[in-house]
DNA sequence: GTTCTAGAAC
DNA sequence: GTTCTAGAAC
């Protein structure tokens, strides 16, 4: 409507509004922040909008959701409206890992610039922000922020220019935020800032340079001795407050003490290759020597500790260690292990030195516990020992009690190097010594639950790895779950992306991808209905391990031509095996007919054979033996069960109802069906999933998962009629 | 399959 | 106030 004027005035009025356009679009930047919880990331983008002339648009995700934590494409929806307003943008969420930043990043445009300011703060300090503040945005309050901050910092992966950032500050210290937010507050409507990436002192730092320092105080012993550190420090400590104090990190040249528990509880064979790949934490008993912390109490707490996390450390186990094999808290806890049964090759105690566990005392742990001492005074223990402290506990002066941080071992540390430990992680218990700081004056009510979150700081640190192990091993099997001595497997491997040892070259069989399926429509499956489910990414690793069982060959109990064998990863009783088959196409039951019955009989055999074997070492226990009507996991699977259904894993519904109502068939049943009408039928009825809760033997009715599993504890009814014929049970012969 | 968490149920 | 479930996200 405008094109047919044609005075001066309104050919301005044309052009003007397209060149303002233009430097609008020139003046919209977002501002990425890179930090974990507590790193001030809030703090930054809220200094530099009260000083920015500026229009810029905060996007929180702790707040996005009416005030609550949104989602990643709430947060990108948020920018893009922003942008599309020429407004400045803060993406205020935690972005620690190149994929989470990567969808930010698709924002920028030629008119866009995309800057990172990276708040890499002493994690220290975020923890203790984190665990101190109240009234966050995100809710992460409490106990809970330390391992949640724990778990991120491990994750962390520092941005890069590459990434499609065109700047990118990295702010180390409170020094550093304050130097970004004067440059970004005083970045006028039409300022730019030069490219590149600036701040960064070591890129591929992942551990604080305190920290590093401080661990490399550790010395092999043949040479501690010359260093003037070391000696000054196992001269100065006071040896009865050598567990509370950093002195385990301190080389102690001496032999005493280091053997292995020659008492009951038994040690399974260390040093062999099977026990090298257990995922194990070592850990001191804390508070209990320099804190004084009551034994029995402590011991008790241990014991409740181990108990609850025994469950959550998947294959992991964990190791009570002592200098001294008169330690009575190590001998009050050995006692209690062992009348509470705890599973001994999960959970043993152990007397050395717990920085020398490999080379004197052949147990391999890849993550040591330090019960720190951050609040150690000048007093306490010489000036070596302030200034690692002060370095380790960098300019936040303290963990708080209770949590615990991990620190990954740079693999050029003598600890990693010489005794495979990837990892340390400190933790602060509560203080009950008059002597040293902030003494609860023996208030155990207190004490009693900071010990606990101490320990479940301690556990969670340790579980996070296992699982982040866990998964590395997954996604890519060659690599070995094995960190002894980690520097020898994987460093090179994990610098350059390279396998080339013999030992891999044998996994690597054909040219297949792991993890890129090789038909597409395989990973797809027909339901009862007549609808196509996508197999996830998560619902494939069956399948994987079918077809190349060698490569998962420590998660395999048994490999034949027809199955492989191996424990369920989270089982859903005591003992809960599958049987998995190797052929390719063969999903779920529905692929299954009549030429596969010599297969599914092979299935049923090898299933039997193994609740035989495992009723001769536990005889009461009783096997059902079936397949799920519509399983979640991809490649036809025979669950071999016992019926205590005695497991932590069993936590609601669907999972009992899954081995306890029709969507549950018994291997049998199954094979008689297909020899009379050539396919199984099945009990594919979502319904069955919300049936009342029924006891397995006397069938009575609970109203939820917690009564249903302490009723089938105390249960003696006989089983059901229909499960004792036909053979759907494997019991002892009595 | 699990984990996380809001809100229902108690 | 605490326990438990169910649904979303992964």
């Amino acid at each position: 409507m405008d094109s047919e004027m044609t005075t001066k005035d309104e050919e301005m009025e044309e052009a003007a509004p397209q060149k303002a356009e233009e430097e609008k679009k020139k003046k919209s930047k977002i501002v990425m922040l890179v930090g974990a919880p507590g790193s001030g990331k809030s703090t930054f983008s809220e200094d530099v909008m009260k000083t920015s002339s500026r229009s810029w648009v905060r996007v929180c995700q702790d707040t996005i959701a009416n005030g609550k934590t949104g989602t990643k494409a709430q947060c990108l929806k948020k920018a893009t409206d922003a942008l599309n307003d020429w407004k400045s943008v803060f993406i205020d969420r935690c972005n620690l890992d190149r994929e989470q930043r990567s969808e930010f990043l698709k924002l920028g445009s030629p008119h866009v610039d995309v800057h990172a300011v990276v708040l890499d703060l002493p994690a220290r300090l975020c923890i203790s922000r984190s665990v101190k503040r109240t009234g966050h945005e995100g809710n992460l309050q409490g106990g809970k922020a330390a391992a949640v901050v724990n778990r991120m910092l491990q994750k962390k992966e520092l941005p890069k220019l590459n990434e499609g950032f065109s700047r990118i500050t990295f702010c180390l210290n409170e020094k550093d935020v304050e130097e970004a937010v004067k440059t970004y507050g005083a970045l006028g409507p039409l300022d730019t800032l030069p490219s590149g990436s600036f701040g960064q002192k070591n890129p591929d730092a992942k551990v604080q340079l305190g920290i590093m320092k401080f661990m490399k105080k550790v010395k092999p012993p043949n040479n501690s001795s010359k260093d003037p550190v070391s000696k000054q420090e196992s001269k100065e400590t006071n040896p009865s407050s050598k567990e509370q104090d950093v002195v385990a990190f301190s080389a102690q040249n001496t032999d005493k003490n280091i053997k292995a528990d020659g008492n009951s509880r038994e040690r399974p064979a260390a040093g062999s290759a099977m026990t090298n790949d257990i995922p194990t934490l070592a850990f001191p008993s804390i508070s209990t020597a320099d804190f004084q912390f009551n034994h029995k109490k402590a011991s008790d707490i241990i014991i409740e500790k181990v108990e609850e996390f025994l469950d959550k450390i998947g294959n992991g186990r964990l190791v009570l260690v002592d200098l001294t094999s008169g330690s009575r808290i190590l001998n009050l806890v050995k006692v209690k292990a062992e009348q509470k049964n705890i599973d001994s090759s999960k959970f043993f105690t152990f007397v050395g030195d717990i920085t020398q566990l490999y080379t004197k005392g052949g147990l391999h742990c890849n993550v040591i516990a330090n019960a720190a001492n951050w609040r150690l005074k000048p007093r306490g223990g010489g000036p070596a020992l302030e200034i690692a402290t002060k370095e380790a506990a960098g300019d936040a002066g303290c963990i708080e009690p209770g949590s615990a941080l991990t620190v990954p071992l740079p693999s050029t540390s003598q600890l990693h190097k010489r005794e495979g430990v990837t990892h340390v992680i400190h933790v602060l218990g509560p203080n009950m010594n008059p002597q040293r700081p902030d003494c609860l004056n023996n208030d155990y009510d207190k004490g009693c639950k900071i010990l606990r979150e101490a320990y479940s700081s301690l556990f969670e640190g340790f579980t996070s790895i296992v699982r982040t192990l866990t998964k590395e091993f997954n996604k890519d099997p060659s690599k070995s779950v094995s960190t002894v001595p980690s520097s020898l497997i994987d460093q090179r491997s994990k610098r350059e992306g390279v396998f080339e040892s013999d030992s891999n070259k044998k996994y690597k069989g054909p040219k297949v991808e792991v993890g890129v399926e090789k038909k597409s429509e395989s990973t797809e499956r027909f339901t009862g209905d007549g609808t196509i489910k996508t197999w996830g990414s998560w619902a494939q690793s069956l399948h994987r391990m079918a077809m190349d069982p060698e490569k998962y060959n420590k998660d395999v109990l048994e490999i034949s031509d027809d199955v492989v064998v191996l424990n369920d990863l989270y089982p859903k009783a005591q003992k809960h095996l599958l049987v998995v088959a190797r052929k390719d196409g063969l999903d779920r039951l529905t692929d299954v007919r009549v030429e596969h019955l010599p297969l599914l009989r092979a299935m049923q055999n090898v299933g039997v054979k193994w609740a035989m074997k495992l009723i001769s070492d536990e005889p009461s226990l009783v096997f059902r033996l079936g397949y799920h009507s519509d399983p979640s996991m991809r490649q036809l699977h025979l669950h071999v069960v016992s019926q205590d259904f005695n497991s932590t894993h069993l936590k609601n519904k669907k999972h009992w109802n899954t081995f306890n109502t029709a969507f549950f068939l018994d291997s049998v049943d199954v094979m008689e069906e297909i020899e009379k009408c050539g396919k199984a039928k099945l009990n594919d009825n979502e319904s069955l999933m919300s049936v009342e809760l029924r006891c397995n033997k006397c069938r009575s009715a609970h109203p939820n998962i917690p009564r249903l599993k302490s009723h089938i504890s105390r249960c003696r009814a006989p089983f059901p009629s229909d499960l004792l014929q036909n053979g759907r049970l494997v019991l002892a012969p009595n």
